[in-house]
DNA sequence: CCGAGTACCTTGTTACGCAAGGTTCTGGGT
DNA sequence: ACCCAGAACCTTGCGTAACAAGGTACTCGG
């Protein structure tokens, strides 16, 4: 497969992205997929996600329950603990560090 | 290993940090390295500056030559090529989106 | 009762970040 | 002459993540 070196920018935050998310509101799997998907810069799949979801859970950051759909199969709603509270402000804090950083040195180079 | 989450923010970015820093000019290993680990948000270490150097010399987006030092053994300076000129215009223009998707993101859970 | 749509998740590949280890070269002290 | 400290280079091995592709299950309409 040809080399997309632009995906290697989005390794590292894709988390951050989902702790961000559920930060503002339960959602379901589907749900979380369709939105990060809709952002062009992210674009992440179902494949990035659910492995990503399933990784929250067992760290104890998320924590899920099922709920009937009106119009398919029940869906699994996922919120953060407060665990997932706390790693969703640290990461911030380390995301601003580095965005700054970055920023910062590639302003340099104009 | 303890798992620090931070680390994963950094990954991604590393490689257009090296590129910002050879697009200000031609520099040697320890002292990309050097500059580098002394921006705490990075934190890197020559353990991955190195490898990542040799990955860009067989990509053709830098080249390197030695050079005498007056105080130890010669130095490879490393600067970037043509290719390496565009890879780091297309990989901070691929950032900047990323950059602001998140923010805005975030910025809906405060 | 079957196909379309929705929703869930797993497997396998590839590649990266990093700690640890290892080599080579230079100059200074004895 | 010799050795050692230090500067500079790089490699190996491990753990983990992103993603494509594949697979399962439930619901409803015809």
């Amino acid at each position: 497969m040809a080399e997309d070196r632009t995906t290697q920018i989005r390794r590292g935050v894709v988390e951050l992205a989902v702790l961000g998310l559920l930060a503002q509101g339960e959602r379901y799997g589907s749900q979380v997929v369709e939105e990060l998907a809709s952002q062009p810069a992210l674009a992440l799949t179902a494949g990035t996600v659910y492995p990503l979801l399933s990784r929250l859970l067992k760290a104890g950051l998320i924590d899920s329950t099922w709920q009937e759909s009106p119009v398919g199969p029940p869906r699994k709603y996922y919120r953060l603990t407060p665990d997932g509270f706390a790693a969703h402000a640290a990461q911030r804090d380390a995301w601003v560090a580095v965005r700054d950083t970055l920023d910062a040195l590639l302003k340099e180079s104009r």
